[in-house]
Parts: C-alpha cells; structure tokens; sequence
DNA sequence: ACGACATTTGGCTATATTGCCAAATGTAAA
DNA sequence: TTTACATTTGGCAATATAGCCAAATGTCGT
C-alpha cells in the first residue's frame, strides 16, 4: 500500500483511467473483450474503422491499465486486465434511464 | 424500456456520461456530493477554480444526468442524481493497483 | 533473403475541451 | 428600486483528442 491520502494527483489518476474509458469505440472494443481476448484485426472489423485509429485506441486503454496485449505468431491479442470496468455499465445505463425522467 | 438493441448510438451515449466524469475537478466533486448536497460556493472552495469553471464543470455534469440542482435563497444546491457512480472509485483504484504491475 | 501480413508510429488537420475574464441573469435584503 | 451576492453565459486562447494516410516495424512462410 502506498498512500491513503486524497489529493488533487488521485483524482488527476482517476480522471486518466476514466477518461480512457470515454469514447464509444473504447467501450465497445472493453464490451468485446468482456467475452475472451481478441486480435486487432478481430476488433477493427467490429468497430469498424482504420487499423491504425483502433491501434492507438487500444494503446490509451493499455496505458491506462485496463488491458493488457500478448503477441502470438503474426497477431497481438488483447484482453481485459481489470474485468470490474464492466461493472460501469449497469450504472451508466440508470443513468441513462434516470434521465428519461 | 426503450430498447434493448446494443448499438453504436448506445455506446455513444454511453461514452457521454463516462466523458462527463472524466475530469479530476468533476470527480472531486462527485465525491463532496456523496457527502451531501452542497452550492456551487462551495464547491468552488473545495475545488479553487474560478466560480464559472467550477459551474461549467456543473452543467456538463448536469446535462450528464450525474446531478441535479435546486435553487433555495440565493444558492444553488447540487447533489447525486445516480449515486452508483459512486461504485467506480473501488474499481479504477484496482485499475491503479494493478498498474504498479 | 523476400514477400505478405499484422500492428504500431509519425504526421497532419479538424474538432472538442479547458479555464479564465467580463458581462448577463436571478434573488434577496435594505 | 438600488445594492450586494450567487450563479450562469459568452467569448476567447491554449491545449488535447480523433481519425485518416503513409511509412516503419515485426513476424512468418517460402
């Protein structure tokens, strides 16, 4: 354990994991994920856009912690390295509902 | 219940409230208001920007649908609409966890 | 070593976000 | 109805993000 203080640099923290998390390809390729790895290309086929804007997609989220990669033969696999993400969803979505007040 | 299709638009609105919480000054905020409701004054105390940043930070919050306000006197009071967001601070704190790998 | 394939990186433009100041709005007390 | 206070809004400059193309890197099969 390092600290337990809350400052301005933990919430800084917290705000660049979020932050990775906020963009729709982000989420989907984390909803893709949630059902077992996948190579880039099985991701950009899903999202639908160039192979390089999913690539650096994937590295924002790999910088932040939230997957992790494995190089196997010519592919790169990704896979969730912190699961408890998805459990963002439910509440976003009670968001989402609460705002249809 | 609208639908229960999971499309792009979904993620986008998605993305939009994950975007919303993604700033340091916002989280910090969402984290005073789990202690109760408070005006924007003094949010602004907490947080030590300028009152118009501290109340952007409120719209985009608002429009979000994390928080709703009510005017009372000359104060505005902001609190938790959903306070599920509450949920995330366990899991990005494990996303940091296992950064320090 | 060569060519094909998978992925990343660099570079660029377009767009979005941030945060301050100043001005506008709303509210209440005198 | 002034004045003071609380908050929002408009505008602007600085910075960050997104997505495409082209080029670079890495890996395999031949």
């Amino acid at each position: 354990m390092t600290t337990d203080i809350i400052t301005i640099e933990r919430f800084e923290e917290r705000a660049r994991i979020i932050k990775a998390m906020a963009h729709p390809s982000r989420l989907l390729m984390i909803d893709e994920l949630s059902r077992g790895e996948r190579c880039v290309c099985e991701l950009r086929d899903m999202v639908g856009s160039d192979m390089s804007t999913v690539s650096k997609h994937l590295s924002v989220l790999k910088k932040a912690g939230i997957v992790e990669d494995d190089k196997r033969g010519k592919q790169i696999y990704y896979r969730l390295k912190v699961p408890c993400v998805l459990n963002f969803f439910s509440c976003i979505e009670s968001v989402i509902e609460a705002g249809r007040h």
